[in-house]
DNA sequence: TTATGTAATCGTATATCGGCGATATACAAT
DNA sequence: ATTGTATATCGCCGATATACGATTACATAA
């Protein structure tokens, strides 16, 4: 990307086109949807559901941690997922601001 | 990426995903306002107005081209790009449905 | 203690992205 | 026909992204 010139862009713009980076791979929206559906959901059970191997998606759980969607509490052994609904409600406010702009 | 695994996933997210990769650069955003902004536009004043070269430019135009997000007519020797309405109004759609669903 | 299970991280391979200059292409104007 | 202008594409590069197996770290069970 010889040295990503986002910084060159608004900040506005720089979150969120981050945060729609973010939400750029179909495992990522899977992995946000059973969160859902099950409130908080362990690291293990994500796997099991999804078609990629342990390594890969922690690593999209990380990128959906990076990016503020989820956090992860340690539960013993075991790591519990859950949505940050803070994140996710100001994604959504900037992403319909972003198209009103646009229509 | 080990040869993407994106058709193991539902096309419904498939669809939105692609939609959202294509909005994760600070750079489309700014293409995309800029003709908001003066409703259409010709790629050299988007080139001018954006602090990148021609090539890269044209490349995140043929991005968001790909994606449905804008179109482009040749008027003359110019290409004149707008937003294609149409797609923009679906993918706001979806990306309420998503965020509905995550919360 | 040892063994087991869970999840993160490391190392590696490959693909894609983002950037640029150079070139090709297409049209306009002279 | 030539020259100039506008845009797309090519070729190249370094940086990131995606995927996996192997390893590590740690908590718990035996």
């Amino acid at each position: 990307m010889a040295s990503s010139k986002t910084h060159a862009f608004a900040s506005r713009d720089a979150q969120l086109s981050a945060w729609a980076k973010a939400l750029g791979h179909p495992a990522r929206l899977m992995i946000l949807r059973l969160l859902a559906a099950r409130n908080a959901c362990i690291c293990g059970d994500i796997v099991g559901e999804l078609p990629l191997a342990q390594a890969t998606v922690s690593q999209h759980l990380k990128v959906l941690k990076d990016a503020g969607f989820i956090s992860g509490e340690i539960d013993g052994a075991r790591v519990c997922y859950c949505l940050n609904g803070e994140t996710l409600r100001r994604c959504l406010t900037e992403l319909n601001t972003l198209f009103e702009e646009l229509t």
